[in-house]
DNA sequence: ATGGGGCTTCCCATAATGGGAAGGTCAAGC
DNA sequence: GCTTGACCTTCCCATTATGGGAAGCCCCAT
């Protein structure tokens, strides 16, 4: 199977799973053309990643959750250790957002929003420290 | 001042100072040595560029800001939608992020996270469509 | 044999920040 | 006057994940 099908059978662009070999996290066999050969169990290797990047993994977590993947005698709680510290990182950075969210919404819940220039959010950006 | 004394004096380190300068967001005097010079001016413009990057306001959005502080006809109005605009890229991205936290924390929650292998977080990624 | 589509590699760009090198400048102390 | 240390300048590189695009090779169908 060539890249253009590895891409479509796989949900990922041709240009990241060259990516992702580029990594180190593929490494599919090479046709006598140069052209790159996947087998269906490449295919589930990038099917993972994918699923893996849609719960936002960073690709060093992809790369340590592979490993674990093919590692029949892995321990559990090593994979919930990486879940569980990316969770934490998500939540952190989704926190920190709502927070700016919520100032700037408040902020913006006491500008006029009309043809006056005065604005509370342009003089909380001013303010000095 | 030079730009040390800037830095110190906005909370922003040198280097950034610098790269918004490239950015084309505050243009300091130059002394004859080519040493950078600013004013007092200058340095409320580098503190309006951090509050705004503390809030997360991406650089473009910086720059419009700072051209409506100075315009002193402004409309709030136009102050306003970027700042509802920018809560509403917060919200959406803190959303998907909780949304990810959500689902891993559920996945890990069903996992034994010990020494056994069998772990529903590797289930999951394997998954396949 | 020719054309179209697919493949290869390589370079570039994104956003914001920092690290570091090579070299010029200034001020203090001797 | 000269040295030293702190500061300044520009330029290049790296980060993370993704995509755009060029130049050139390959394969298959007409």
């Amino acid at each position: 199977m060539n890249i253009g099908e590895a891409a479509r059978g796989s949900g990922l662009s041709a240009k990241m799973i060259r990516h992702y070999e580029a990594e180190g996290l593929i490494t599919p066999r090479r046709l006598g053309n140069g052209y790159r050969d996947y087998a269906e169990a490449d295919l589930a290797v990038l099917r993972f990643i994918r699923h893996a990047r849609a719960l936002a993994f960073p690709l060093e977590d992809v790369r340590r959750l592979l490993a674990l993947w093919r590692d029949r005698g892995r321990a559990s709680a090593d994979v919930r250790r990486i879940a569980l510290d990316h969770v934490a990182a998500l939540e952190a950075k989704a926190e920190a957002m709502q927070a700016m969210a919520h100032s700037l919404r408040h902020l913006a819940k006491h500008c006029h929003g009309d043809a006056r220039p005065d604005c509370p959010i342009l003089d909380e950006l001013e303010k000095l420290p």
